[in-house]
RNA sequence: CGGGGUGUGGCCCAGCUUGGUUAGGGCGCCUGGUUCGGGACCAGGAGGUCGGCAGUUCAAAUCUGCCCACCCCGACCA
């Protein structure tokens, strides 16, 4: 370890806060550049490479084939695909000395279109699946928690060609046991969720997240039929039967009609439910939203959702088509409706598109503002006392909803989304023009799917799952060496002699090692040794004496004396057993 | 982009409110010595545009303005 440019920190370096960030830093694995932008040390590159290795061999276990595609790219490409818009800001652009525009790849979809609609042109090329693994660029507004979300990164994308919707369903499930099988073995804890298509387009995709407390993905899932999503996208259905029942009561049946409550200075809905003295399940709120449309068009619209719920702003926007929302403000609202925000409701709403949420279009018995200052309405019900508009799933799920399967309870957790794969379809193939022809000579565009690995954030993932206070605990399959020897005395020849000795034989045997023969004391070896998070330790001190060294496994601290003519056989079986832990 | 915070030797920080000689401490680094099983001790030493620019002042790390960088929260995020 003379020679290795391992840079241990004693103290947490200032700008980090989550752990694996802290210890990548301090376990010199990497060093920050720029705001995201990280050089990785020689340990933090042979973790990396570990994880690439685990990748490159469950991609070509599904028989994946290995590219290399630019990461500098023609603007062009992306304008063609209507996406250079749609990235906006993200897109980090940058010019020739010529001037032609060219932009950093923040992925792959434009290249690998382009280059399959020139090289495939025949239904005997598919199914095709291609993946390469290269460094990403999206320039970020915030870059944050070290390799988390950063604006320079490792990413592993494949993309499946396949001449139908079946084979690329094929094509799907192939990459999702990859995916299943790689986030195993990197000793992740995860869950794969359904997520938002969000831009991207296409029918199908599902994110494999690592469930972490500090992660920025906020899951839930059902324990008894094991539904999973993202709460971006997990679906809030419709109220049971017995509570639609109960509801359609509370309206009064359906010959009655709403009653008009003067509420002198009530605004927000814990005020409401104070006042008139009603649950807050029982009242509806609207939020009014300027839609932003691809085409610049901006439309205002308004959602209603139970006073109890959080209005899913993404499920919002998928549902009218836009590209963006933002909050009306509030003059806007009291010049659409007549009544101040606190006051405002769909009955006899005019000048702006009404969404009701599914809970609230078939429930009742809602209390709602009244569209004039002061006055809000009891007891009124979606479609006998106001127009619902268009009916959407629009709430925010969260823990303790019902599974919109099975209606049990949901869990909540937080994650890291280290993976992340599409149905695509015909998405780009169709406006980027990749043809092919089919046993009969018929013209189709390619179905395509794309499948995104992130390598440097699956490794913060693994260090989130695998640290302690002393340092990280790496998993015997992404660690950057199986053992390190530590010999203490470093002054005694005979020490020193027994664990080059031993260092030289576990090299000789294949063994991923490293040896500590620093001048430094046994209390900073063993504290460095904790830090780095070698799988095992090999302590070549005062067992000399008997012929032994101690084993420590660094996971739950245990030791074992080893005999010197033993240690390498012990050594490997370890190393063996380690790295079947993780396996599937 | 909005809000908050930080910027002083490689790392962690003090000093700034109330301007005043050579800008401090701990860790790390170099030299010598003593130590040597959980971040040793002694002695000596190197290393600084106090983020940058401008201003106020006899005098600026300290006050003012502008700018830059970085971190955190939010917005945003295939």
């Amino acid at each position: 370890m003379t020679s290795l440019l391992a840079p241990t920190l004693r103290e947490d370096p200032a700008e980090a806060e989550t752990a694996s960030h802290r210890l990548m830093l301090r376990a010199g694995l990497m060093r920050r550049l720029a705001a995201g932008i990280y050089s990785y040390l020689p340990l933090g590159q042979r973790a990396i490479a570990k994880v690439e290795a685990i990748v490159r061999q469950e991609m070509d276990r599904q028989g994946c084939q290995e590219v290399r595609l630019p990461l500098v790219q023609p603007e062009e490409l992306w304008v063609e695909s209507g996406r250079s818009a749609k990235y906006g800001e993200e897109l980090w652009r940058l010019k020739d000395r010529h001037g032609r525009p060219f932009v950093l790849a923040p992925t792959h979809e434009e290249v690998v279109t382009d280059l399959v609609r020139r090289e495939v042109s025949s239904w005997r090329q598919m199914p095709l699946i291609l993946y390469h693994v290269t460094n990403k660029y999206r320039d970020e507004p915030r870059p944050r928690a070290g390799v988390m979300r950063a604006r320079e990164f490792v990413m592993k994308d494949a993309y499946s060609l396949d001449r139908d919707r079946d084979g690329l369903s094929a094509s799907y499930a192939k990459m999702r046991e990859a995916y299943a099988r790689f986030c195993t073995r990197c000793g992740l804890d995860w869950r794969v969720v359904e997520a938002d298509p969000g831009a991207i387009g296409g029918h199908d995709t599902v994110e494999f997240v690592a469930l972490a407390g500090e992660g920025e993905a906020e899951i839930v899932y059902c324990e008894r039929c094991g539904y999973a999503a993202n709460v971006e996208r997990a679906e809030g259905g419709r109220p049971a039967a017995g509570a639609e029942a109960e509801a359609a009561e509370d309206a009064g049946g359906a010959a009655a009609g709403p009653v008009r409550l003067h509420t002198p200075g009530v605004r927000t809905i814990d005020e409401l439910c104070a006042f008139a003295g009603v649950p807050a399940s029982r009242t509806s709120k609207i939020l009014f939203y300027w839609a932003e449309h691809a085409e610049g068009r901006c439309e205002l619209v308004a959602a209603l959702v139970r006073g109890d719920r959080q209005l899913n702003e993404i499920k919002l926007g998928n549902a009218v088509g836009a590209r963006r929302l933002a909050m009306a403000g509030r003059e806007e609202v009291l010049a659409l409706t007549g009544a101040p925000v606190g006051s405002a409701g769909p009955v006899g709403l005019r000048g702006a598109r009404l969404l009701t949420d599914l809970e609230v279009a078939h429930g009742g018995g809602f209390a709602i503002g009244a569209n004039q200052e002061d006055w809000h309405l009891l007891g009124a019900k979606a479609g006998r006392d106001f127009d619902p508009g268009e009916v959407a799933d629009l709430r925010l799920v969260g823990a303790g909803d019902p599974c919109p399967r099975c209606a049990s309870p949901l869990g909540a957790a937080r994650g890291i989304e280290v993976g992340h794969m599409f149905a695509l379809g015909a998405v780009y193939s169709q406006t980027m023009g990749a043809l092919y022809r089919d046993d009969q000579g018929g013209s189709h565009p390619i179905e395509m799917g794309c499948y995104g690995i992130g390598v440097t954030r699956t490794l913060a993932a693994v260090i989130e799952r695998h640290h302690d206070r002393d340092g990280i605990i790496w998993p015997f399959a992404v660690a950057p060496y199986h053992v390190a020897v530590v010999p203490v005395a470093a002054g005694d020849d005979g020490t020193r002699e027994a664990a080059e000795g031993l260092y030289a034989d576990l090299r000789a045997a294949g063994v991923e090692a490293v040896l500590d023969d620093r001048d430094e004391r046994p209390g900073v070896k063993f504290k460095d040794a904790d830090l780095l998070g070698w799988p095992l330790r090999v302590t070549v001190g005062r067992a000399l004496r008997d012929g032994a060294v101690e084993l420590r496994r660094r996971a739950d601290g245990k030791t074992e004396m080893v005999a010197l003519g033993a240690v390498v056989a012990t050594i490997r079986e370890r190393v063996a057993a380690g790295l079947g832990e993780t396996a599937p």
